[in-house]
RNA sequence: GGCUUCAUAGCUCAGUUGGUAGAGCAGAGGACUGAAAAUCCUCGUGUCAGUGGUUCGAUUCCACUUGAAGCCA
């Protein structure tokens, strides 16, 4: 039996993915889901430049927009939430559009990550940054060398994420990350994923971010910011946000207004070409050029799916 | 106009008792399986302002030129 088709666009921050994936939405009879980290999260719209109404012309988006950011939220979430709502498209007859710049969430998808359902333990998280406050960070990349020697040769003394996400799944499973991860593969790929990301010279899209983040601040990022702290007492992951762990740190007193936009500016900078290098990986991918025209863009990613064929 | 100080990587600056130089930042490349807009790894040749001089050898010492900053008129 042939799989179903899902058009994926991604490509880095300020590529214009959301005005592509919009008139390509129009012209199947797609709608949108999202592939963002951050654009899930409630009253954090100018930052994470979530599309309007207006943007959305009347197609339809997942996935956005629907988490408290006082609330944690992970891949492993994303990946039950984006299937049901390919799920739910398809049942409409429609097209699903997976649209976004999360590459781990993206890669959640067309590799068909399996993710065991078991609950973030908060305690253990703590009890583990205590350590390495007490201990050091070498003491527990020792405990995770023995856990998964395998696993630990991959990653840096450094990295303390991963090191204590070694530990943590072994807490959780009683198994190893490398072992956890081969069993996580094992499920064929359900949706023939039809990968699309845009691509830009490195000068103009670096420009074009520039553009978008003073735009931000135009738009009011200071008091979006101002606002939610003023709603929300924590913060598991949404303060991850680029613009706005800077404007938190401007509201403070730790920088002037110029330099929080000049860093925001880099940092966002800097997203764009982490981006690049894991959307590079997925040898699958057809990259499409930024500045040609929308209409052109949508005719090679109909020619790649065949759209008219299979009408 | 006179005096003083400075001129080294895209930026801020070290340094070479004369044997052609190195940090931070920026930047580039990469990794990535439950925090991912996060987290982490790797990468430093540049007419040492210009022109002459001394010297086996000058980015380093000397002279002049140019530019910048400061002080005195």
């Amino acid at each position: 039996m042939q799989k179903d088709k899902v058009i994926v666009i991604c490509g880095p921050t300020a590529s214009g993915k959301t005005a592509l994936s919009i008139e390509l939405a129009k012209k199947v009879n797609g709608e949108i889901i999202s592939c963002d980290s951050m654009q899930i999260y409630k009253d954090m719209n100018i930052g994470t430049a979530k599309p309007t109404i207006e943007e959305m012309q009347g197609i339809k988006h997942y996935l956005l927009d629907f988490v408290s950011p006082n609330e944690r939220y992970s891949v492993a979430d994303f990946k039950k939430d984006a299937k049901n709502a390919i799920k739910e498209i398809l049942s409409k007859g429609k097209v699903p559009i997976i649209v976004g710049g999360t590459g781990l969430y993206l890669d959640s998808l067309i590799y068909e990550i399996e993710y065991q359902n078991i609950e973030f333990d908060e305690n253990y998280r703590k009890e583990l940054e205590q350590e390495v406050e007490e201990k050091g960070l070498e003491e527990l990349y020792e405990q995770a060398k023995k856990i998964d020697p395998v696993a630990i040769e991959k990653i840096s003394k450094n990295d303390k994420k991963r090191i204590l996400r070694i530990l943590e799944i072994y807490n959780a499973t009683g198994k190893n990350k490398t072992e956890q991860e081969i069993e996580s593969r094992k499920n064929e790929v359900e949706y023939d994923y039809k990968v699309y990301a845009i691509s830009w010279d490195r000068e103009e899209l670096y420009a074009r971010i520039n553009k978008r983040v003073d735009l931000m601040i135009e738009q009011g990022l200071i008091d979006e910011v101002k606002n939610i702290l003023q709603k929300y007492e924590q913060f598991p992951t949404a303060m991850q946000g680029l613009g706005y762990k800077e404007v938190v740190d401007y509201l403070k007193g730790n920088c002037t207004k110029q330099e929080m936009i000049e860093k925001i500016k880099m940092e966002t900078r800097r997203y764009a070409k982490r981006q690049m290098t894991w959307f590079r990986k997925n040898k699958q991918t057809i990259w499409i050029q930024g500045n040609n025209s929308i209409q052109n863009n949508i005719n090679i990613i109909l020619e790649g799916i065949n759209w008219e064929k299979n009408k």
